[in-house]
DNA sequence: CGCTTTATCAACTAGATGGTTGTAAACGTA
DNA sequence: TACGTTTACAACCATCTAGTTGATAAAGCG
């Protein structure tokens, strides 16, 4: 997978769960799959609309659908999960580190004003 | 906070993260503070445009801005990041729990088909 | 005082999003 | 076969988004 589609899928992955119903999509998704009625059901709105959402869903990698008849039960990717914590993390930590270096410097220097210049990095 | 505004924290931050400009912009600011030309520099739009991202990262509390003369450096908000990743994992942590329970279901009935309907939960 | 730098605000456009209604396909059952 | 259930697809609409250009404000510098 290359950088573009990479960020392609986090592009989709994110906007997917910028959204209070699939947020409440995948929470309910979490305790194992429903089909479309089952999902719809807790939202006031359509069926067609809660469908919409899962193919939101569906492109950022986040559910799968499988057949049982005329159901489609949606189920939860929770690797697809992971890969959102890890870009998240990946940055705190960067943050944080960057921080715990800033502390050690002023304990080191003890000069508030030191601390000014250091923050450029 | 009551839950609609928890909502709405979670809806603008997710959203927020779900661009690649935005996400340049957070992994830049892990790295320390920087103003907005600065920001601007590694991509192929007006500082003006950068200057509308950040609103999107400030409103969604990602980032906060100060002053310094004309410039307002823009720093990130370690703390909003980790709201995000406890919202994941909570429910991700609940799927992964389920199929554990679901593994020891399967080791101990030794059933194949029994599966199916423990699918359901 | 002008000039430059830095950044924001306002107005506008093209395109995406979230919802609707209507139609239709796929499947099980009477 | 006909019927009800479940789901998807298409078309449509109101609103939002991401970018632009142009004007403006605030601060430092000649």
């Amino acid at each position: 997978m290359d950088a573009a589609a990479a960020d392609d899928r986090l592009d989709r992955a994110f906007m997917a769960l910028a959204d209070p119903v699939r947020r409440g999509i995948v929470a309910r998704l979490s305790r194992g799959p429903a089909t479309v009625t089952e999902l719809a059901e807790p939202f006031d709105i359509t069926t067609q609309g809660v469908s919409k959402h899962i193919q939101v869903l569906e492109s950022a990698g986040l559910v799968t659908r499988s057949r049982d008849a005329q159901r489609r039960p949606v189920h939860l990717d929770a690797a697809a999960l992971e890969t959102l914590t890890e870009w998240i993390d990946r940055y705190r930590l960067i943050h944080e580190q960057r921080f715990r270096r800033l502390d050690a410097l002023l304990a080191s220097a003890d000069g508030g004003d030191a601390a000014a210049s250091a923050g450029q990095d």
